[in-house]
RNA sequence: CGGGGUGUAGCGCAGUUGGUUAGCGUACCGCGUUUGGGACGCGGGGGUCGGCGGUUCGAGUCCGCCCACCCCGACCA
């Protein structure tokens, strides 16, 4: 339960969020540095999360499977990039059962080359594929700073795996899931988000292109919040995944891979949270109406009481929470509820019974002005169309946030000044270069060069050299 | 790994030049009154003062070493 107030978002952002996170109990700090307890509240956040995405998968005829959190250091060798991105932050197992290990095995960072492995087994005709495989699980790596969410030594996540016939099949299964984590994020989320793809210098180790959906946050800093890989033929080389194709001849198949871990949750919570504490997009939070039953004697109890049950049951369709602790005033439950991020509140009071009326108070209108008075008939229809309505409204508000942080400075001494409190939308020649001159002197990295952007003629914002795209700069987590 | 900081009740903190039984707010438990925007009274429980060693008649306080965590930098979903 929640004591007093936050920290001001404006003031001090990043301990606004490290306290709205334990004080609303998504998560708690471990024993184990840079490790967290996802708690209930946090957990089934993420599962309505894995909901979401799950569905997607599977409409789009991907299967799930569990992979071992064990791979041998070997494995890790094989891709040469891969191993060179990955082996900084490595947690290895060298004992197991009091025996020093023969070779020692990797806590899974990522799971490319286990999978490679496996669909090498499996593959050996083109009939065999695509394969189209998802595994939802933890992976560890080691990171020197770490931030609830954000960037933890473990996290959940989900990882698909498919190898591919042909280069565009892959092509086009990388950027399939690239729309569909887009469509997630806006349509369950209502977290806006900018599809792209990265740069060389930005793309996970092992890919040929790496794309990936880029959110502001309200501090202005850009989130990477999913990213699809496609890999090429790069381990399918490394782990011999080939089949016969339709001409007999041996060829190596194409892989994507692609995920969207934990750090979701801190997008949500940074894209729409204000100073009273988290704002939670409807259809994924996990309590989406609370109930606040109101009243001041035993009689007013009964009689408010049975209303609140009846109605509890009414509105089955949505996920709803009666709060009948009664041992908090009504007042401390508004603002514990909206700490929490609870989407619609109902509160309900002798006069309400009498009327056949309900007050709703909605999370993202502060005070009286968010309050609509409602009769109970229909109520069920009518909240429906409320939630909706709550949806639309954050995600135009977060849009509207990030479009008006949005700059396209002319020259370079402006570039400087608009990264430090929004993005650069800029011509950029391309080269890692300028790339990382502007990352040193700005701390500004490239997020991504936007999907469907037209080929045209600019002049790069560091070196003035010819540039045929504009790439989003801006400073990240 | 470099620079800075902090470790005292679940959380936030106070604790004087070393001095008796370590304190405050909040949270927690009990009883009663309360309850339409963070209620109140009374009573209670809870601490190896981060660890180890040293100085001293006496250490939360002084000294040394170690550990943990946080913030700032080089890597990252």
């Amino acid at each position: 339960m929640s004591e007093e107030k936050l920290p001001k978002q404006s003031e001090n952002f990043s301990e606004w969020y490290n306290q709205l996170i334990q004080r609303a109990e998504l998560a708690d700090y471990a024993p184990v540095r840079g490790c967290m307890v996802v708690r209930p509240y946090g957990w089934a956040l993420w599962e309505n999360i894995q909901k979401a995405l799950d569905k997607r998968f599977k409409e789009t005829g991907h299967v799930n499977a569990a992979f071992p959190m064990f791979i041998p250091m070997s494995f890790l060798e094989k891709e040469k990039e891969h191993v060179e991105g990955f082996s900084p932050e490595l947690a290895i197992v060298t004992i197991g059962g009091g025996q020093t290990l023969e070779e020692p095995l990797v806590v899974r960072p990522t799971s490319e080359t286990i999978i490679g492995h496996m669909y090498a087994k499996w593959v050996k005709s083109y009939r065999d594929l695509p394969i189209l495989i998802n595994q939802w699980a933890n992976v560890v790596r080691w990171e020197m700073r770490t931030r609830m969410f954000l960037r933890t030594l473990e996290f959940y996540w989900q990882e698909g795996h498919t190898a591919h016939e042909t280069a565009e099949e892959a092509e086009e299964e990388t950027l399939k899931i690239l729309n569909l984590y887009a469509d997630f994020a806006i349509n369950e989320a209502a977290v806006p988000v900018i599809p792209g793809i990265k740069s060389e210098a930005e793309k996970f180790a092992g890919a040929n292109k790496s794309y990936t959906i880029e959110a502001m946050m309200l501090d202005t800093k850009a989130l990477q919040s999913g990213t699809s890989h496609n890999l090429g033929q790069n381990f399918a080389k490394a782990f011999e995944i080939q089949y016969l194709d339709r001409n007999n001849e041996l060829q190596y198949a194409w892989t994507t891979s692609w995920g969207v871990s934990t750090r979701f949750v801190g997008a949500i919570i940074m894209s729409h949270g204000d100073d009273q504490g988290l704002i939670l997009p409807p259809r994924l939070a996990p309590i989406q109406i609370v109930i606040v039953p109101i009243f001041k004697n035993d009689d007013d109890r009964e009689k408010v009481m049975k209303v609140v049950r009846d109605l509890e049951k009414d509105l089955a369709q949505f996920r709803v929470k009666v709060d009948d602790r009664d041992n908090l005033t009504p007042g401390f439950k508004f603002n514990d509820w909206e700490m929490r991020g609870v989407p619609l509140r109902l509160e309900l009071g002798p006069r309400d019974v009498d009327n056949q009326t309900v007050v709703v108070a909605q999370r993202d209108i502060p005070g009286k002005s968010g309050k609509l008075f409602l009769p109970m008939e229909n109520l069920a229809s009518q909240l429906e169309t409320i939630l909706n309505d709550f949806h639309d409204r954050l995600l135009k508000k977060a849009t509207d946030f990030r479009d008006s942080h949005i700059f396209e400075p002319n020259n370079y001494v402006e570039f400087q000044e608009v990264v430090q409190n929004g993005w650069a939308y800029v011509y950029w020649c391309g080269d890692a270069v300028c790339e990382t001159a502007i990352k040193n002197e700005t701390k500004a990295t490239t997020r991504c060069r936007p999907l469907g952007q037209e080929k045209s003629h600019g002049k790069c914002i560091y070196c003035g050299k010819d540039a045929e795209y504009k790439t989003y700069f801006a400073k990240a987590y």
